[in-house]
DNA sequence: CGAGCCGTTGATATCACTCAAACTACGTGG
DNA sequence: CCACGTAGTTTGAGTGATATCAACGGCTCG
């Protein structure tokens, strides 16, 4: 897969034409990543930012007792470090891979001023930047609102509806993983889960998730929106 | 105080021309609100932003219950609603008034257009949108990882920073605000506030806070950034 | 001067974190 | 093909921080 045929479908660069696709691919760096390979660390300088070709990227934040606070787990075709380039000029988090990946790096340099000069790429970038400020705020609800069993409930529904609404489908992170995006320890995720299991609202086999009773599932998450 | 002298002086709007403030304060409508007057409802269409001249507004999502989790207490200078302009169309959450307040909205009419011909302007808006999530990663970390103590320090230290590192300093906002803001109820920010001054780490009256041991203050904060 | 808003204090219940340990699934190398 | 190590997950028990309920005192403003 070339980098420009990833990128031309990236809504980051929709309405870009062909050769400013060019141009962009032309200053792009393709690296592979290990799984569990630092990308970045809060607080160093930003050369650019990344988008992620395949495999998975967690971000987050930690405590020096090495507790984690983890803010996204980014898939294929997502950015994240942007908001180094617009704003401060260091990353405002850690970055390490949860997979083995291949991410692009795009080099701040001409990055600013491509945005400046191009519409287009100025509103899909404040559009991405939108979309993830909602993000957050509903995060924040959860973690200031709702107890676990309902961030649970919240995140299986909306898991659900990524996944086209079918009822089984299947996690694509680790139960730990998701346990510190829903902001709580493994072990009450797994307390949630069972519980949940037991009162006939869902059937877990590992990964793989079936939803027998999604409107309990909704009424317990009841007004959460996406994580 | 004339709409474009007001203008003129926020960092939103830095490197326009005159003229263009000049066209920007044509389309731009004053209002003056009531304390406690909402200003939106979350997902309700958004016909624009809002810019603060005077006063203070909150910004919340809320619980069924009643119960409220505050995203963001904006002051003078302060736009809010941007991102319902760039992505979505709807506002994400709730905003209103706690002071009495004047308003300047910016119809989303032209705005868009006005972004994408000016460089500088869409420059300062993707600034502003990645300083925003700079605080909410911020807000995430702490409800994830520190408990109340820990959150109320790092917010009397940036407190602090905001008046210039005075010792001394008034806060500017309700100390209910406050506890919903550290995402706590308010007996356990007043708690926690009797402990800190026990312990002679701040001393309290009323709204004044005045810094004892900042060393203590800030090892207690022990890697919170501003919130 | 009364009413509401705000803040404090006390008592109680509970959720979830922590520590500890066993159990499973999986991939690797012998 | 099996043994082993590792990562991931689950279960149990104990503890602590904080939400919640309740009542009271002070302040402000009309």
């Amino acid at each position: 897969m070339f980098v420009q045929n990833i990128i031309a479908n990236l809504p980051l660069f929709n309405g870009l034409t062909q050769s400013q696709l060019e141009a962009l691919a032309s200053i792009i760096v393709d690296k592979p990543y290990e799984k569990g390979e630092m990308i970045f660390f809060e607080g160093t300088a930003a050369k650019g930012f990344y988008v992620i070709a395949q495999g998975r990227v967690k971000i987050y934040k930690s405590a020096p007792d090495g507790r984690e606070a983890i803010l996204h787990v980014f898939g294929p075709g997502e950015p994240f470090g942007e908001v180094a380039v617009f704003q401060g000029g260091t990353y405002p988090a850690h970055a390490v891979t949860v997979e083995k990946s291949r991410l692009l790096f795009l080099p701040r340099e001409g990055l600013v001023s491509r945005i400046s000069s191009d519409p287009a790429l100025s509103l899909n970038m404040l559009a991405a930047l939108s979309s993830r400020l909602r993000q957050f705020a509903n995060k924040i609800e959860a973690l200031t609102l709702k107890e676990t069993p309902q961030r649970l409930a919240a995140y299986l529904v909306t898991a659900s509806e990524l996944k086209d609404g079918a009822d089984t489908f299947t996690l694509d992170i680790a139960k730990g993983l998701l346990a510190g995006m829903l902001g709580t320890a493994r072990e009450t995720l797994s307390r949630a889960l069972t519980k949940m299991a037991e009162e006939g609202m869902v059937r877990v086999e590992g990964r793989q998730i079936t939803i027998l009773d999604r409107d309990a599932l909704e009424a317990l998450a009841s007004g959460l929106e996406s994580l």
